[in-house]
DNA sequence: ACACTGCCTTGACGAGCGTCAATCGGTATC
DNA sequence: GATACCGATTGACGCTCGTCAAGGCAGTGT
């Protein structure tokens, strides 16, 4: 226990939906003693690509983005996280050095958890591998889509798409029955996502927003035709 | 034991790099005797995206593709299995449809696995379940790559890149000492790999050549400059 | 030898998108 | 309120790549 804000493992509000349900009592509480909670504010990092990887971390609230660079200064947002995520497992078990960069996007609350606390709970229940197992798998089959959609779908394309995934997770309807999204990104940081300049995305949204089917100011976002949206993506 | 070409799991050339090296004596036993061998000819498919999934497949020798299609008419090749790689689990472990169709690439030897088998192994032996998850851990890493890489690179650098891995895999020096390589895809199957035209592929070719990088005669490979083609690769 | 077929290559053209540069707007600093 | 600064937008331009169409080349059947 580390002071206010910690409200412990037990009564975490991610942990239904986090791979460290099937832990029983015991373990929860080692845990739970060994795990260290902290705030973190937006702009700062969990850990640099090319980091050692002490151990890994779950995501309590907010949201957290991880970033690809390479040597010739190419940079791309590769995946977003929600809460209850846990981050940095895959360096972890292949156990290598960072391969990216963990950035918090939002204001959040992040646990990390050491390695040899890891390790421990990974051999004493079985369960807990298969659960980074079924993380994993779907993980995978994300990026799988999104290569493939980077692969054939158009820029305005992966962005009406992008905009359907982020109104799934932040969306919500308005006084007036509106779908509206409060977008937790900037144009770059969008652009850096599916792919594209951030100039190709301010135009993208000019011309959705001629077409009629999406209204934006700044980062609020007035869905207008979901359905004719949904069409458009599907169409190509 | 089914004819001819079984050799069984004890001795499968395959076992010691794929998943099933965890396996005990007993365990092993169910595997082989409940698993069906058999070997598949290029152009054939082990399933369609769309099929159930009724268990999965382990590729003991030969080459098979990951193929995507979508309502569009779009296709694309996620990526390419080796021997040893256990194929289609990631429907069985999410209990859906397969969301893609397996295309045997060159002739090959397959053993199909029954899903109440993988479920019993997995119930029995929790090793196994960590070994798909090491697995999985490198296919969601070479994804994220994949996916990085699509983003950034030119079609000209992605195929360079596929030569390099490719090259990796089923290269050799021939007798004058120069780097070979015998391609195991179609130029229309390369273009659908790293997300281009053939006809882009094409003209990719002629330009390597005529900068002196690689020698082409038809699916016969020759990089004449490895380093080289290492440097560009990763200027950019 | 012939046509036929599938795969690859080449050319011409245009759309999509990246790059560079200028401008606009909002926010912080003094 | 004046200035500076950062992110977003807009315009102009060029390159990369996809598309369409026309051969070329090897393998197969008649």
């Amino acid at each position: 226990m580390n002071g206010k804000q910690s409200i412990g493992c037990f009564d975490c509000q991610a942990h239904p939906s986090s791979e460290w349900c099937v832990l029983d009592e015991d373990e929860l509480a080692l845990l739970n003693s060994t795990k260290v909670q902290k705030p973190v504010e937006a702009g700062s990092t969990l850990f640099h690509q090319g980091d050692n990887c002490d151990g890994i971390y779950c995501l309590e609230s907010g949201l957290v983005g991880i970033r690809r660079l390479d040597s010739a200064g190419n940079t791309a947002l590769l995946r977003l996280c929600s809460p209850g995520d846990t981050i940095g497992y895959r360096s972890f078990l292949l156990k290598s050095e960072h391969r990216t960069t963990a950035e918090i996007m939002m204001p959040s609350i992040v646990c990390f958890i050491h390695r040899q606390t890891v390790r421990t709970l990974l051999e004493r229940n079985p369960n807990l591998g298969l659960r980074f197992l079924d993380h994993n798998v779907k993980v995978a089959t994300d990026f799988e889509e999104r290569h493939f959609e980077s692969i054939t779908f158009t820029v305005k394309n992966r962005f009406l798409n992008l905009l359907m995934v982020l109104y799934e997770r932040f969306g919500h309807l308005n006084e007036n029955g509106e779908s509206v999204l409060e977008l937790p990104l900037s144009r770059q940081d969008i652009a850096a996502l599916i792919g594209a300049s951030p100039e190709t995305i301010s135009r993208s949204i000019t011309r959705v927003q001629d077409e009629g089917l999406v209204r934006f100011k700044g980062r609020q976002v007035v869905l207008q035709d979901i359905d004719e949206l949904t069409r458009q993506i599907s169409a190509s």
